[in-house]
DNA sequence: GAGTTTGAAACT
DNA sequence: CAGTTTCAAACTC
C-alpha cells in the first residue's frame, strides 16, 4: 500500500518538485553536472574570478578525489545515483564528442578539444590501460574519465596511479588544457559551450584549487570533470573575456596557468614555483614529491605566520634548486627572467622588481617576494627604495629628443634608427671598456655621456666625450627643456659607429625592454605567452610596441583607457614622469606578469598626463618635474616617485601631448586621476586580499 | 654547468 | 660623499 501510495506520489509533480529539491539528484540532463560540487569541493569562498580555474578541470588530481569519493562516501543511494548520473554524463559527453568531431574540420577550438581528449585519453590509457574503451579514441577518453567519477562504472583509480598521473602528467595536461581553453575562448564556438553544465564544474573545480591554493589541502580532490573540461573550460570563462580579443584571453589565460599551480599557497610564490613547475619541469627538474610539496607548503605557510624566517625559506628554496637559471634574456623575444637568489627579489639588483613587475614563474629566483601575493612586502620595499632615492624606479634611459619617436629616427634606408639616448646616471664602467652588457649604458644600447665615468670607454653606440651623433647627423637632437646636462653631454657617436649601433639598436631582439605591456609569457613558463618586458631602458620604444597597441587612437582625454586598449602607437616618453609612466606601464601590463604598482598602494592612481613636452618632466636636477610638484609631493611624493616602477617604461604618446596644445607645455602637466582598485588591479585574476599583508620576508632588506 | 668577472646597488 | 660589501647578470671555460 504504501509502496503504491508512493509509486502514485513519484509520479505526481509535487514529487517532482521535491526531488528538485533534493540535495541527491535525480541523474537527468545536464544539471547532473551539479554533482560535481557534491563530491567534496566547498563552495568557492573567496575566489572571485571562477574563469582562472577552469584548468584545473583536468588537474589528474581530480581523478583521485572523485573516485574516493564515490568509493569510500557515497551511500548506496548516492552510489546508485552516482552510478546513474555517471552514465547519463558519459552518453552526453559522448554526443559531444561526436558533436566535435563533427566540426573537427570546420572549427580549430573542435579541433584543439579533440586533440586536448586525445592526450588526455593517451595519458589516461597510460596509466590506466584497462579503463573502457568504446567506439572512438574521444569517446573512450571521455568515457573513462567519467567512470572515474562514477567510480561503480568503472574500475578504481589506485592512489599511486593518481599520484604518478598527478605528479608527472599535472603540469602538461594543464597546459595543454589551458592552451585548448585559450582557443576556444577565443574561438568561442558554441558548438562546445554547455554553460549550464560547466558553469557548475568551474565553480566546483574552482573551490578545489582554493583549498589547494590556501595550502591546507594539497591532496584535496576535486572532481573530475575530464571530459567536461572541454566545455567547461570555455565557458568558464567569463564573457567579458571572451569579447577582448586574443590578446587579452591571452593575459587572462596566462594568469589563470599562473593561478592553476599547485600545489601552493601563493601560486606565485617561489617556493610554489618548485612545486608548479611546467610538467616539464615536474618530470625532469623537480625533484618535489608530494610530500615535499607539502613540506613546501607548510614552509611558506610557516613564514606567513611568521614561524619560519625569510632565512629559512630562502634556505629552503636554495637546497632545492628547481630551476636552472636562465639566461636574463633567455627568449628570442627579450623577456627577462631574474635569477635572485638572496634579495628576494626585493632588490634594485632583481630586474623584475626594478621593473616595476612581478616575477613570473619563468623566473628563476628564489625566495621570491616579488609576487602578486606580497603585494605590501613589495609595495613597502619599494617606498623604502623610493625613500632613499625617488628616482629609484625611474627609467635609466632617457631619450635626449622630445621629438616623437618616429622623428627621431634616422631614415636609413627602410629603416629607421633612433636618436640617442643615455643613461641617466651614466655607468661607471672600469674594465668592460662599455663594451660589454655590464655596461648599463652598453647594456641599454646607448652611448656613454659625460655622466659616465667609465674609464676608456668604447661603447660602440657612443663613446663618452665623442661628438654627438645627433650634431653630426644633423638631426634634430636636444630639447631645449630636458634636463639636466644631457644637452651638453649629447651622445657622441662617429656617424658610422652610430648608424651601426642604431641600426644594431632597431633588430627587434637588441631593444631593450621598455614596454611592460608587452607580456612576454607567464607563469607558465610558455614562452608564447606574452610576458611584460621588464624594459628598464627606453631606447627604441616603437618595435616594441604590442601589435595591439598600435591601433587604436587616443585621445588625451581619456588617456586612460586609451593606454588600456592600445598602445600609443610609436609613442614614448622622452623623458619619464613617474607617475606618467607607471600608469602607462600599469595599463598595459596584461595581468599575466603582474606589476606592482605603486598607483595601487593607495589604492588609487595618478595619471601623469602630461601635456608637456615630455623632456620638461625632467628639471635641471635630473629630477622629473612631478617630483617637484607639490600638489602631487604632498600626498604622493614617494607613491608618485614609486608610481614609476618600471624606470624602462615609457610614457604616453607623445603626439597625443603635442596634440593637447602648447598651453600645457612646461606647467600645463595634466594628472589625470583615476580611481584604480588596489594593486592587483590589472589582474582580476588575482585575488590579491588573498595574498596581501604578508610581514615584510626580511627586516634587512 | 660551474666558476669568474663585472659593475650596480646597497651599506657603512 | 666615498669606500666597502653584496648582489646578480654577464661572461668564460
Amino acid at each position: 500500500m504504501l509502496l503504491f501510495l508512493f509509486c502514485v506520489f513519484q509520479d505526481s509533480p509535487i514529487f517532482n518538485y521535491i526531488n528538485n529539491l533534493s540535495p541527491i539528484k535525480p541523474v537527468k540532463g545536464p544539471s547532473e553536472i551539479q554533482v560535481f560540487p557534491v563530491l567534496n569541493s566547498p563552495p568557492p569562498s573567496k575566489r572571485s574570478h571562477t574563469h582562472q580555474q577552469p584548468i584545473h578541470l583536468k588537474s589528474p588530481d581530480c581523478h583521485n578525489i572523485s573516485f574516493q569519493e564515490d568509493n569510500n562516501t557515497a551511500g548506496p543511494s548516492l552510489e546508485k545515483s552516482s552510478l546513474k548520473s555517471s552514465e547519463n554524463i558519459l552518453t552526453k559527453m559522448t554526443d559531444a564528442v561526436n558533436q566535435m568531431e563533427t566540426f573537427d574540420n570546420e572549427d580549430d577550438n573542435v579541433l584543439a578539444s579533440s586533440t586536448h581528449v586525445e592526450k588526455v585519453q593517451e595519458e589516461h590509457e597510460l596509466s590506466h590501460p584497462k579503463s573502457v574503451d568504446n567506439d572512438g579514441k574521444s569517446r573512450s577518453c571521455l568515457q573513462s574519465n567519467i567512470c572515474v567519477n562514477g567510480a561503480s562504472v568503472d574500475q578504481p583509480y589506485d592512489q599511486p596511479l593518481v599520484a604518478q598521473v598527478g605528479k608527472s602528467q599535472l603540469g602538461k595536461r594543464r597546459r595543454l588544457q589551458f592552451e585548448v581553453a585559450q582557443d576556444s575562448i577565443v574561438e568561442s564556438d558554441p558548438h562546445v559551450q554547455n554553460s549550464s553544465n560547466t558553469a557548475a564544474i568551474s565553480e566546483v573545480v574552482e573551490s578545489s584549487v582554493l583549498q589547494t591554493t590556501r595550502g591546507s589541502t594539497v591532496n584535496v580532490s576535486k572532481p573530475s570533470g575530464i571530459g567536461l573540461h572541454l566545455n567547461s573550460i570555455v565557458n568558464a570563462m567569463p564573457l567579458r573575456y571572451l569579447s577582448g580579443g586574443r590578446k587579452k584571453l591571452t593575459s587572462v589565460s596566462s594568469q589563470t596557468q599562473d593561478n592553476m599551480q599547485l600545489p601552493s599557497i601563493s601560486p606565485n610564490s617561489n617556493l610554489v614555483e618548485n612545486v608548479s613547475a611546467t610538467s616539464e619541469e615536474y618530470a625532469h627538474h623537480t625533484p618535489y614529491s608530494n610530500s615535499e610539496s607539502m613540506k613546501i607548503v607548510e614552509y611558506r605557510e610557516q613564514f606567513d605566520q611568521g614561524s619560519l624566517n625569510s632565512a629559512q625559506v630562502e634556505a629552503y628554496g636554495r637546497s632545492n634548486p628547481k630551476k636552472k637559471r636562465k639566461k636574463t634574456e633567455s627568449s628570442g623575444d627579450g623577456c627577462k627572467f631574474c635569477n635572485c637568489k638572496k634579495t628576494k627579489c626585493l632588490k634594485l639588483y632583481c630586474d623584475c622588481f626594478a621593473a616595476g613587475i612581478y616575477c613570473a614563474d619563468s623566473c628563476s629566483c628564489q625566495g621570491c617576494f616579488n609576487k602578486p601575493e606580497y603585494e605590501n612586502t613589495v609595495l613597502e620595499t619599494r617606498q623604502q627604495i623610493e625613500s632613499r632615492d625617488p628616482l629609484a624606479f625611474a627609467p635609466k634611459i632617457v631619450p635626449h629628443s622630445t621629438k616623437s619617436p618616429r622623428s627621431q629616427m634616422l631614415d636609413d634606408g627602410d629603416q629607421v634608427t633612433p636618436l640617442a639616448a643615455r643613461h641617466k646616471r651614466g655607468c661607471n664602467c672600469k674594465k668592460s671598456m662599455c663594451m660589454k652588457k655590464y655596461c648599463e649604458c652598453y647594456q641599454a644600447n646607448v652611448g656613454c655621456s659625460e655622466g659616465c665615468r667609465c674609464e676608456g670607454c668604447q661603447n660602440t653606440f657612443g663613446i663618452k666625450g665623442a661628438p654627438s651623433m645627433a650634431k653630426e647627423t644633423g638631426m634634430e637632437s636636444v630639447n631645449e627643456n630636458v634636463s639636466d646636462s644631457f644637452d651638453e653631454k649629447n651622445l657622441k657617436v662617429g656617424p658610422n659607429r652610430a648608424r651601426s649601433s642604431l641600426l644594431e639598436l632597431h633588430k627587434p631582439h637588441n631593444l631593450s625592454p621598455q614596454t611592460p605591456s608587452f607580456q612576454c609569457s607567464t607563469h607558465g613558463n610558455d614562452a608564447s605567452e606574452a610576458r611584460v618586458y621588464p624594459g628598464r631602458y627606453v631606447t627604441s620604444p616603437e618595435s616594441e610596441c604590442p601589435p595591439y597597441m598600435t591601433t587604436t587612437p587616443k585621445s588625451p582625454n581619456n588617456s586612460v583607457k586609451m593606454d588600456q586598449e592600445s598602445y600609443p602607437d610609436g609613442e614614448f616618453m622622452d623623458e619619464f614622469s613617474p607617475g606618467d609612466w607607471s600608469t602607462s606601464r600599469a595599463q598595459y601590463l596584461p595581468p599575466t606578469r603582474m606589476r606592482f604598482s605603486p598607483l595601487g598602494f593607495h589604492g588609487s592612481s595618478v595619471t601623469l598626463f602630461s601635456g608637456a613636452k615630455p623632456s620638461c618632466n625632467i628639471s635641471d636636477d635630473d629630477t622629473p618635474t612631478i617630483l617637484k610638484d607639490s600638489a602631487i609631493q604632498q600626498h604622493n611624493k614617494v607613491k608618485v616617485a614609486s608610481s614609476s616602477p618600471n624606470k624602462k617604461r615609457v610614457s604616453p604618446p607623445r603626439i597625443r601631448l603635442h596634440e593637447l596644445g602648447s598651453s600645457t607645455l612646461k606647467s600645463g602637466r595634466k594628472f589625470i586621476l583615476k580611481a584604480v582598485s588596489s594593486f592587483p588591479p590589472l589582474t582580476p585574476c588575482i585575488d590579491s586580499k588573498q595574498t596581501s599583508n604578508h610581514p615584510p620576508p626580511d627586516d634587512t632588506l
